[in-house]
DNA sequence: TAGGTGACTGGGAGCTGTCT
DNA sequence: AGACAGCTCCCAGTCACCTA
């Protein structure tokens, strides 16, 4: 780690440097000169032109709509770029992948509400289903009911209670999870299909025909569906060529510090049980390729996704958006299960995976959170004379936000623990000086820095107790909290804290002109909803890095193509052929593993490849992308 | 009754120092 | 050098009460 730390490149610094998280994310694999760039590319390259098809359980506010959202656009902008350079670009595909959104899932109404708003920006496409247990058939369901423990029992006896229902559900998951299985769709007002094939969005009753954004699918010219974030007709390769994705931050209340810590015996094992035993059956019936979750630090991959090892391979990552240099605490881990009957991981084996996602991503955090402090100063006016007037305090119009007393912003427990941490932090401050340590990072480097630098708290959290990490670094976002800004002496707005954790609510003010799609529907909620999303939220340039770094590291298998792809593509730790090696030592490993007679996808790449290694074409050649992104 | 507000705990992981 | 105890750090939380 110590190699890899001292060479760590400067991270972002500016707001806008922050908000342009996407394009980073895509320079980062496909641009980070170690001679894999090219394999990355071409990796990606080959699954995006199948397209996504993404569904997501544990939806929430739908993170990785609004991660897939800006990549888009960043794919775009990079074959943009590539496209300046003339001729025909490696990344020219880029332009137009396609992403197709099949359904949301979450228990919660205030989720709901936000959900609801991103299917209706798409012709009420995208399906919309309430909690985990409403996809099972009844006679399921009702045997899990009775297998619930009694409300007073040892948490030993409600582990083996979930630990039942896990066990049943892996036995029965054939008919529990049929292909024909539905669940009630909240859009629809009907049972839509779990796993939906090609077929006209007009067969939802409550689905208005679609005006725009109508597609057609290859696979026959009477199949026609609408597809997310698509404007005009493209043909469509079959559904069965997707990407299957399936994304959810699985519920972490059993295993958050923050709370009881059940574990295996909090109730929240059930709708896990759930999801998992779907996973395996979905993989089983080959209409599912990728599984991305994340959750709480403390979430034991092993344990929890043991019953996935059976179809699936799986990878894991431990990490904070503080590795790539943003300031802000959020440490999470993240899986990625590939089906195994249709996809192979090519990257490198699971214990030396951390050291090379942080070649690629590990930046040095070179900004304080101040760099988030974005909102203008009538939006910090119109937030405080809100808090005030909760406390029951008007304040008059002609104001300025700056002369607000906090007495009037904060509740009387928040101001003496505002009190408290600014003792704890002056004591902080003053070992620093008595040490002469540098302290710039702490305080600033000029003015009247020592006293009113980059620092923050929480101020509902006790110091020296609970989620109390008081510093320049932004504290964990729980399902709430009231951060307080030294350096502006003032709370930081919501929107601001979904700033810092790569939701671009400001896209006005930055040079990344893609904003968030979800703000409006966002605005409306009331503060204490915009919090509890955002605790239950992701840290979206992190996802969005694990997310792309796994597609850079897995293909699709083609097995109507060959007996035995895993010969070329499975072997353990399947992309040592490549890493730490230059391309033209990657190049003739792949070929003697015999890859050009393999599948027609393996055959594919190594065309592609061999190619870019002897620049028969110059203009398409990754390789000069590579260049022009370094 | 649902949603908002405010005060607050407990335990795991990892670090550090001591002992054998 | 390894085992162990004790300490510190950290946390997508919980609960009681209030209000509309």
């Amino acid at each position: 780690m110590a190699e890899v730390r001292g060479a760590l490149k400067a991270g972002p610094l500016s707001l806008d440097e922050f908000c342009s998280w996407p394009v980073t994310v895509i320079r980062s694999l496909i641009g980070a000169g170690d001679g894999d760039d090219g394999e990355r590319l071409h990796r990606l390259r080959f699954l995006l032109q199948r397209g996504l098809w993404i569904d997501s359980d544990y939806s929430g506010v739908a993170g990785e709509y609004e991660v897939m959202h800006q990549m888009l656009q960043a794919l775009k902008h990079i074959a943009l770029e590539a496209a300046g350079l003339g001729g025909e670009s490696a990344v020219s595909c880029f332009n137009n992948v396609k992403v197709v959104h099949g359904r949301f899932c979450d228990k919660g109404k205030q989720q709901q509400d936000i959900l609801k708003y991103i299917s209706s920006l798409h012709n009420n496409s995208v399906c919309l289903f309430g909690d985990l247990n409403d996809r099972l058939p009844t006679a399921a369901r009702q045997l899990l009911d009775s297998m619930i423990p009694e409300t007073k029992v040892t948490p030993a006896e409600a582990k083996q209670a979930y630990s039942n229902m896990s066990q049943w559900l892996m036995e029965n998951r054939a008919w529990v999870f049929a292909p024909a299985g539905t669940s009630p769709c909240l859009i629809h007002g009907t049972d839509c299909p779990l796993v939906k094939s090609v077929e006209p969005a007009s067969t939802s009753p409550a689905t208005p025909p679609p005006k725009r954004r109508r597609l057609s699918f290859s696979e026959s010219d009477t199949s026609k569906m609408d597809v997310a974030g698509e404007e005009e007709s493209v043909p469509l390769a079959p559904a069965s060529s997707f990407l299957r994705v399936n994304l959810a931050g699985t519920t972490c209340t059993g295993w958050s510090s923050a709370g009881k810590g059940l574990h295996f015996a909090d109730p929240s094992e059930r709708p896990h049980a759930i999801w998992l035993a779907e996973r395996v059956a979905r993989a089983e019936q080959g209409v599912e390729d990728m599984v991305i979750s994340e959750c709480t630090p403390r979430y034991p991959v092993k344990e929890k996704l043991a019953d996935l090892e059976k179809t699936h391979e799986i990878i894991y990552l431990h990490i904070s958006p503080m590795q790539l240099g943003w300031p802000v605490r959020r440490s999470r881990v993240f899986t990625c299960s590939l089906n195994r009957e249709s996809m192979a991981w090519v990257g490198p084996d699971q214990s030396a995976v951390a050291d090379h996602f942080l070649q690629l991503f590990g930046r040095e955090i070179q900004a304080t959170a101040d760099v988030f402090l974005a909102a203008t100063d009538a939006e910090v006016f119109d937030f405080l004379r809100e808090r005030a007037s909760k406390r029951g305090v008007q304040l008059p119009e002609d104001m300025s936000w700056q002369d607000v007393s906090m007495q009037h912003v904060y509740a009387p427990g928040q101001l003496v623990r505002l009190e408290n941490y600014e003792k704890a932090r002056q004591e902080v401050l003053s070992e620093k000086h008595s040490d002469g340590a540098d302290d710039a990072a702490v305080a600033g480097d000029s003015g009247p820095s020592r006293d009113c630098g980059a620092w923050y708290a929480d101020l509902e959290q006790n110091p020296g107790h609970g989620a109390s990490t008081p510093g320049p670094i932004l504290p964990s976002a729980l399902t709430h909290g009231t951060l307080h800004s030294w350096s502006a002496n003032r709370p930081m707005l919501p929107m601001e804290q979904y700033v810092a954790h790569g939701w671009n609510v400001f896209a006005d003010r930055t040079s990344w002109k893609h904003g968030c799609e979800i703000l409006p529907a966002l605005q409306k909620r009331s503060m204490c909803q915009q919090k509890k999303m955002l605790g239950n939220g992701w840290h979206l340039p992190v996802i969005a890095s694990w997310w792309f770094y796994c597609m850079c590291h897995s293909v699709k298998l083609d097995r109507a193509a060959s007996i035995q792809p895993e010969r070329t593509l499975l072997r353990s730790g399947g992309s040592s052929f490549s890493l730490g090696q230059d391309s033209q030592q990657s190049l003739s490993s792949f070929g003697d593993c015999g890859a050009a007679t393999d599948s027609d996808m393996s055959r594919q790449q190594f065309q592609s490849v061999a190619s870019d290694s002897h620049e028969e074409n110059p203009g398409a050649s990754p390789r000069r992308f590579v260049r022009f992104l370094q």
